[in-house]
DNA sequence: AGCACGCCGACT
DNA sequence: GTCGGCGTGCTC
């Protein structure tokens, strides 16, 4: 008999196959419908082999691909993968795959449009039908809805005869023209050492630090266009949100067509099409988010990893992969440079340039030489005054004079809704989520009461505690300070970005848009507008609570906070203009607001590195958090504990917990965090533990998230 | 995750 | 004697 193991989407099979009877062999990665416990499912080969088993097997239902759709390069990436992030293959593979190709039991139909093409000639019995031939014969195909349209019941008739074929193709990207621009671009001293110092066909990773504006994107514009003159392929990855209309425009205008463009605003059969391109050899150049380092290129010669930094490139559910892990791996399989490009590199990559793992290349100034000057203003003193101020003075008289000046304000506030806390006016009890441990936000255009970590949301603003009313509205949100803002200036045209306002597709297009174009003078958001944006009439940005970061301690919090505050200076003045960028905190005296106010990155880095050190975070030890979850929180904390318990068998592993951490859309969640000097031996201890205790979970679910950014909450 | 199996209390 | 509560265990 032959038998075929299949991977399958279930949750408890973690990498366990199950096995299926078939009349051929099949070879792995080959999708296949499967029966399993009366539903029908799909299955993803792993082998196939002749052998008998003791138990009844199945026959598979049916083969969807005739050839395996991964290559082997990206099979052997998923293997990877699901070793390093400890996650079920299967998920590696959904990852790896665009979602119209994951191997789920729910997948939509991949689109096809139907043609019409003539097979014979000769077959017409009317003047008409031979007419229609004669008019049809002059295309290899075409379209069939139009053909319908066109001639109607003719047409039927001649594909009833067989005279007309009628035939489907899958949808395909229906390619742009655009002018390209073959401009002199001439680079500064250090740019061009930059572009000297990469060596292409070698395998390198390239650090390229320089400040926002000192011509970064140049310098991978112009390593991009000579690995296409050796006709190799270039991936670039950027953060989502600096794939701004203005950033894909410069790209065209430099490759012309020949560049794929990959983002959140495309959906499913979009992304598809961009995939088949990637597949088909069509394009050579694409620029994109995350999910684009899994594009199925064959002959990469670079790979560009802008605002390396940012955290958007690592994803934060299963499979917990960071895209610069998949880069790293795949700058190897194809023997190509990677160059990662920040102003403020993540601190574990900065380690590893001044270690020299990572070859580091400095630009060192803006090319306009035209620093953003930073003000900070303490607000704690406000505090104790009897009404707070959401505007500083020194804010207020920025803004006036900016505004007189017709010029532009970015307002950075990292909370959204109106006003984030809401307490009971006789009890003082908060209002809460009843399925999440996290205060319910008040929203004042749809009037409702919001949890933001699961979505419920309610109208009733009674106290659960006293059945009072809940009215005291506390705290700021972004929707609070348009409101404020609007007030206080009248005149100005104030818009808001955040979740709320960017919903819709392309929402963010357009508010970006209005911006740019000067529709609007103030733009108030949370961190999303901190990055990217590339407008030459912002002089002014404010941060409202910098610290607010700082608040949840956490081994990062003073990166994060840090590397927000540089990024949306660089916002301010970017051309001509003064830039300047005023910061509001209650701790001023913070050394990561410190350093950012002299824009002092080695400064920061190097007292950090020293705090990281004490406390054995990260980059000098290797974490992992793994988290426990159940309805029932004693039996997510009895299972838990058990897996701590063999942790601590192993003195090479340092572990923390396990600890209760919020509840979540009902989830009681448990969390344990390890750390190890040795990231491969983590890595094991972790996976012989799990297989030795996985039959003790007892329906609490596990997963593990190595190499956390920040700790979950 | 679902769904069947199974062992104990409340009820016609 | 039966209906149904949900604890336990399995899925090729």
């Amino acid at each position: 008999m032959i038998l075929v193991d299949v991977y399958t989407q279930h949750p408890i099979l973690g990498n366990q196959t199950l096995t299926y009877s078939h009349s051929s062999f099949l070879k792995r990665g080959i999708r296949c419908w499967v029966e399993l416990v009366n539903k029908k499912i799909v299955g993803f080969v792993a082998r196939s082999y002749e052998g008998e088993v003791d138990f009844d097997v199945k026959p598979i239902v049916s083969i969807i691909d005739q050839s395996p759709i991964l290559n082997e390069e990206l099979h052997q990436l998923a293997i990877q993968m699901s070793y390093q992030t400890l996650s079920p293959i299967i998920r590696c593979f959904q990852a790896i795959l665009p979602n119209q190709l994951r191997p789920k039991s729910n997948h939509k139909t991949i689109q096809t449009i139907d043609y019409v093409r003539v097979k014979d000639k000769t077959l017409y019995q009317t003047k008409r039908q031979r007419q229609v031939l004669e008019d049809l014969s002059q295309y290899d195909s075409f379209n069939y809805s139009s053909a319908l349209k066109k001639y109607k019941s003719v047409l039927k008739n001649l594909i009833d005869n067989g005279a007309i074929e009628r035939f489907s193709k899958v949808k395909e990207y229906v390619e742009k023209d655009i002018d390209v621009q073959s401009q002199n671009h001439r680079l500064t001293k250090s740019q061009q050492q930059a572009l000297d110092a990469v060596i292409l066909n070698e395998s390198k990773t390239y650090l390229l630090f320089g400040a926002t504006g000192s011509g970064k994107t140049e310098v991978y514009l112009q390593l991009a266009s000579k690995v296409l003159q050796n006709k190799k392929q270039v991936l670039i990855l950027v953060p989502e949100i600096s794939l701004t209309p203005q950033m894909i425009e410069r790209f065209q205008l430099r490759f012309g067509q020949d560049i794929g463009i990959y983002h959140s605003g495309l959906n499913d059969q979009e992304k598809y099409e961009q995939y088949l391109r990637v597949k088909n050899n069509e394009v050579s150049i694409v620029v994109g988010t995350r999910s684009c380092s899994f594009l199925p290129f064959d002959n990469l010669g670079l790979i560009v990893m802008d605002e390396e930094h940012d955290p958007s490139f690592k994803q934060e559910s299963v499979p917990f992969y960071h895209a610069l892990d998949v880069c790293l791996w795949r700058s190897q399989y194809h023997n190509c440079p990677l160059m990662l490009g920040s102003a403020t590199p993540s601190l574990e990559s900065y380690a590893k340039a001044y270690k020299g793992v990572y070859k580091l290349l400095t630009l060192p100034k803006r090319i306009n030489d035209n620093l953003p000057e930073i003000t900070i203003v303490d607000t704690s003193k406000n505090l104790r005054k009897l009404e707070y101020e959401v505007l500083s003075q020194e804010l207020k008289k920025a803004i006036e004079e900016t505004l007189a000046r017709k010029e532009q304000i970015i307002l950075l506030l990292n909370r959204r809704s109106y006003s984030p806390i809401v307490q009971c006016e006789n009890c003082l009890e908060v209002l809460m989520c009843p399925d999440c441990d996290t205060a319910l936000s008040y929203h004042k255009d749809n009037h409702l009461y919001q949890c933001h970590t699961c979505g419920y949301q309610q109208q009733d603003d009674s106290c659960p505690k006293c059945h009072h009313r809940a009215s005291l509205r506390k705290g700021l949100g972004t929707q609070r300070l348009e409101e404020i803002v609007s007030q206080q200036f009248p005149h100005a045209k104030v818009s808001r970005m955040d979740a709320d306002t960017t919903r819709l597709k392309n929402a963010h297009f357009k508010i970006l848009d209005d911006f740019t174009a000067h529709r609007t003078d103030i733009l108030i958001g949370t961190q999303m507008i901190a990055k990217g944006l590339d407008i030459p009439n912002v002089t002014l940005v404010a941060i409202l609570k910098a610290d607010s970061a700082l608040y949840h301690e956490d081994f990062s919090s003073s990166e994060q906070a840090f590397s927000l505050i540089l990024q949306a200076s660089g916002r301010a003045g970017r051309h001509d203009k003064q830039g300047h960028v005023i910061i509001q905190s209650f701790s001023s005296d913070h050394y990561a607001l410190q350093y950012a106010l002299y824009q002092n990155y080695l400064g920061f880095f190097n007292q950090e590195m020293k705090y990281r050190q004490s406390g054995q975070y990260p980059p000098y030890v290797y974490m992992s958090e793994i988290l426990f979850s159940h309805t029932n929180k004693d039996k997510a904390l009895e299972v838990a504990d058990l897996f701590g318990v063999e942790y601590r068998k192993n003195n090479t592993l340092k572990v923390l917990g396990p600890v209760a951490i919020r509840k979540l859309a009902k989830i009681e969640r448990v969390r344990i965090v390890v750390k190890s000097k040795n990231f491969e031996q983590m890595i094991q201890v972790l996976t012989t533990i799990h297989s030795l205790k996985e039959n003790k979970l007892k329906g609490v679910k596990v997963v593990y998230n190595v190499k956390p950014l920040h700790l979950t909450t």
